[in-house]
DNA sequence: TACAACATTAGAGTATAGTCTTTACTTGAT
DNA sequence: ATCAAGTAAAGACTATACTCTAATGTTGTA
């Protein structure tokens, strides 16, 4: 599929799709045998990946450690023990931001006590 | 105490510190009494305040909504239905945090799973 | 009194993650 | 043939959250 039909799969708007190729999380390819037009297509791992890079977003993760997780999975360049170790690591993150949301959790139901009970 | 006191207390550079107040997270106060400067001092209470601000700014919350919970805490220009109604949005949006974190841990357990397995 | 350390203000610079504009070309429907 | 809609590339612009520099003045110890 051509970039458009992609943004309307993901919701994510043309321009920060390409954003996203130039920053090496996903890359279309071209269609060497069409000479008219250099336009780049895109599979449904594209899609998917791109799905990924929302949710990603939405828990903390930056541009940089998303495109490590991504060639952690999708991408042949690394040994079996790098990509292994890379994702042990971003799931011990993932608990450390676990433990600070909980801490969060309570300390702001104290201020609700707080506040209920007039004390500040 | 002054700046640089408050900042080796609580780790966050001066620099910082200025950048958080003229955010309006925090509040310095002049002593009227003494005419030859014009040093902010800062209390416990402040630095009570730029704790919570790095806890807050590590599970997401912006400076705007740190700034909210701050006010809705510490401050009286609110009402109470006010402070409670916002306070309890933020634990609702932790506990949707709570949840997207979840479920990427599920995910990339699943990719772990997959690199061991050989199926990528 | 010298001077290092600290204070203030204003504003410049940086990094991250987009978001938009411009220019120029291609495609597809009428 | 025309023309709206789509595509690419380069670069300008924006927002957030710092981070640093420069200019200038103050404090406290030797």
């Amino acid at each position: 599929m051509l970039i458009n039909e992609l943004s309307k799969m993901t919701g994510i708007s043309v321009h920060t799709i390409r954003f996203y190729e130039k920053s090496g999380l996903i890359e279309g390819r071209r269609d060497e045998t069409v000479k008219s037009n250099n336009y780049f297509h895109y599979d449904e791992e594209t899609a998917e990946k791109l799905e990924f890079i929302t949710d990603a977003k939405s828990v903390g993760f930056t541009i940089r450690e998303i495109g490590q997780i991504i060639d952690a999975w999708y991408n042949n360049k690394f040994s079996k023990e790098g990509k292994l170790e890379l994702l042990e690591q971003k799931l011990i993150s993932l608990d450390q931001k676990l433990k600070e949301i909980k801490d969060m959790k309570k300390q702001i139901s104290q201020f609700k006590e707080d506040v209920l009970n007039e004390r500040c």
